[in-house]
RNA sequence: GGUGGGGUAGCUCAGUUGGUUAGAGCGUGGGAUUCAUAACCCCAAGGUCGCGGGUUCGAUUCCCGCUCCCACCA
């Protein structure tokens, strides 16, 4: 046994605005759950962290569409989410809310201690006011024409046509985008700048030290440190939001301004553990026993730079003992037929559409199987066929089919008993062992591709082995050849489903509970235990459980893709 | 434009610390079997490892250039 270790993990916060699609799931939700709950099998001490991101003005305009106030809306929205994430079985050992009291306090003592050690500064600058809309308009929701190639609809960051990176009073006939009007100006308004360029040199120290990062994560924080870290607006004209405090109340001149939601976003990572009512500093603080903790960050590649450089900023910067990250694994894209996923655009499939058609189960295995790990990974639902077909019907639910059922027939469902393991037995704990200690490697690398090969691989092995094994030949003959075949085939069952248990959860707990496999035995086996193919105690009473798995038509796929638009 | 990743069997991908016959899954063809969801098992066909140079006894693997795709950043 390896010594018990302790793993914090989170899993980048989904963005309050409407269910997530599949995209979102497969890169950062679905391998974080997979490798907490890996860790929990291996016996080690696991918190899960998740939350819903929910300040910022796409909440507000969504609320607004939705006719709903902010609040009330992301109450209904955070309802959705976490039922889907349920549905999921994402094993968050607390989801919780960017919004919640503990984050407002949390972010609100991070700024306090950031600018005390001189990291924050006030200044004013010049922004574009909406009068129509009553409010202040972040840069791209100021639509205009280019200045540089002349695009009626530029974005006032950035316009799309000519690429040129705007500054929002630059444009010609400059107008809101929330509400067409054209009645702007430009106001003064006064924010806090996060002095990020005098952190620079500790943040690149400490990526320098971070050799286990994946290259993608590396680069992409070496790409920011080059360039230069500038200083930035930490704050925003919103109501919805964090609000900014002063000594006593709100600080003077921030009474209609909350903090930037990606400055509170990272900081519900910590404050989503005192959320969820465990001993949070022992995991979050290095002086209050943290030290002792790895930490491992999952997230779409979009968010690496957040993670290497804005969030340590404010970590380091305010000088206080917090856990920084120690593994990070980034994702690329899952796309949809030639484009993107696009929660705005409601293109591809999204959670609760997913889950109404097809268990989690199998969307879990084919989207951990296709991980965008070092690519982007095209997402069809003619491959999600093959891979639920082929992999989880045909191999592994065939196989469980099989031998529970022969056991079932001839040997009054109980474990027989009789027969002594020989060569083909032997040869079969060895491939066993062997598997074992590749799929653990996978799962420790976080290679998730590689595990869900390894493991089918290992799920072929039972259908080689039963079919040489022969027990419903040898049960003509030779009676106590066909106990061995079949105790055998039992025993490895349950070694396959405990190894399943991080992907495919719930089909893997079928499994177990029909082979009457109690919770404390659903450990990750060792590899070198030579018990595994003789655990189940003989006599013990079997249950074949339902077909785990239904094929997935052709008339299924063809419909789907008229219902989700696909093509 | 900058940075990074990728271009390997029909498809999706792995791999080679440079070395005799380049791998897997799926798909295809053939065979075997009947315990099982017409499932499983076995065998086979199929690749000038993006293009052009260079280093080397030898490169798909290292270096340079080119090209195509993708992403991030600007």
């Amino acid at each position: 046994m390896q010594p018990m270790a302790r793993f914090l993990i989170t899993s980048a916060l989904p963005y309050i605005n409407g269910i997530k699609h599949l995209g979102n799931l497969a890169g950062s939700m679905l391998p974080a759950d997979a490798h907490a709950r890996f860790r929990r099998l291996q016996g080690h001490e696991v918190l899960f962290l998740c939350a819903t991101d929910e300040h910022g003005t796409p909440a507000e305009l969504a609320a607004a569409e939705a006719g709903q106030d902010v609040r009330a809306y992301c109450d209904a929205q955070f309802a959705i989410q976490k039922q889907a994430c349920d549905g999921f079985a994402l094993s968050f050992d607390h989801f919780g809310r960017s919004s919640s009291p503990q984050n407002r306090a949390l972010t609100q003592a991070f700024a306090e201690a950031l600018e005390e050690n001189g990291l924050i500064e006030e200044r004013v600058s010049k922004q574009i006011y909406s009068i129509a809309d009553g409010r202040f308009l972040p840069d791209r929701y100021v639509e205009g024409t280019c200045p540089k190639c002349g695009f009626e609809r530029a974005r006032g960051d950035q316009c799309d046509s000519c690429g040129s990176l705007l500054d929002p009073v630059d444009l010609r006939n400059p107008r809101s985008k929330i509400s067409g009007s054209t009645q702007l100006e430009v106001r003064d308004t006064a924010h806090l700048f996060l002095l990020q360029p005098k952190m620079q040199e500790r943040i690149r120290a400490w990526v320098d030290r971070a050799e286990d990062w994946p290259s993608l994560a590396r680069s992409i924080a070496y790409k920011w440190l080059d360039e230069g870290l500038i200083d930035r607006a930490i704050t925003r004209d919103l109501s919805w939001g964090v609000p900014v405090l002063g000594r006593e109340g709100p600080r003077p001149g921030f009474e209609n301004k909350v903090f930037y939601v990606w400055f509170d976003a990272p900081i519900e990572y910590i404050a989503c553990a005192q959320e969820a009512g465990v001993d949070w500093a022992r995991w979050w603080r290095t002086d209050q026993g943290a030290g002792d903790v790895t930490y491992i960050q999952f997230m779409g590649k979009d968010n690496v730079a957040f993670h290497t450089v804005s969030f340590p900023v404010t970590i380091m910067g305010s000088n206080q003992p917090w856990k920084l990250v120690d593994r990070l694994k980034a994702f690329n894209w899952v796309t949809w037929y030639g484009g993107k996923f696009s929660t705005s655009e409601k293109r591809g499939i999204f959670m609760d559409q997913a889950l109404d058609v097809l268990p989690s189960d199998c969307w879990r295995w084919h989207l951990l199987a296709n991980a965008p790990e070092s690519a982007d990974s095209a997402f069809t639902l003619e491959a999600l066929q093959l891979g639920v077909n082929s992999d989880l019907a045909n191999v592994f639910g065939n196989l469980i089919n099989r031998i529970t059922r022969f056991c079932a027939a001839r040997f009054e469902s109980k474990v027989p008993g009789g027969g002594a393991p020989g060569e083909r037995e032997t040869a079969l704990a060895q491939r066993l062992a062997a598997g074992i200690t590749a799929l653990t490697a996978h799962h420790e690398a976080m290679e998730f591709r590689k595990a869900a090969a390894e493991l089918r691989a290992l799920w072929a092995i039972g259908n080689e082995y039963l079919q040489i094994a022969a027990p419903w030949t040898a049960i003509k003959t030779d009676p106590e050849a066909a106990a061995l075949g079949v105790r055998t085939g039992l025993n490895l069952c349950a070694v396959l489903a405990i190894l399943s248990q991080p992907f495919i959860p719930d089909a893997a707990g079928a499994v177990l509970d029909g082979l009457g496999v109690p919770m404390k035995n659903r450990n990750w086996p060792i590899a070198s235990d030579m018990g595994l193919l003789d655990a189940l105690p003989r006599g013990l009473a079997i249950t074949p459980p339902e077909l785990l798995f239904k094929k997935i038509e052709d008339a299924q796929i063809a419909q789907w893709a008229e219902q989700f638009g696909a093509g």
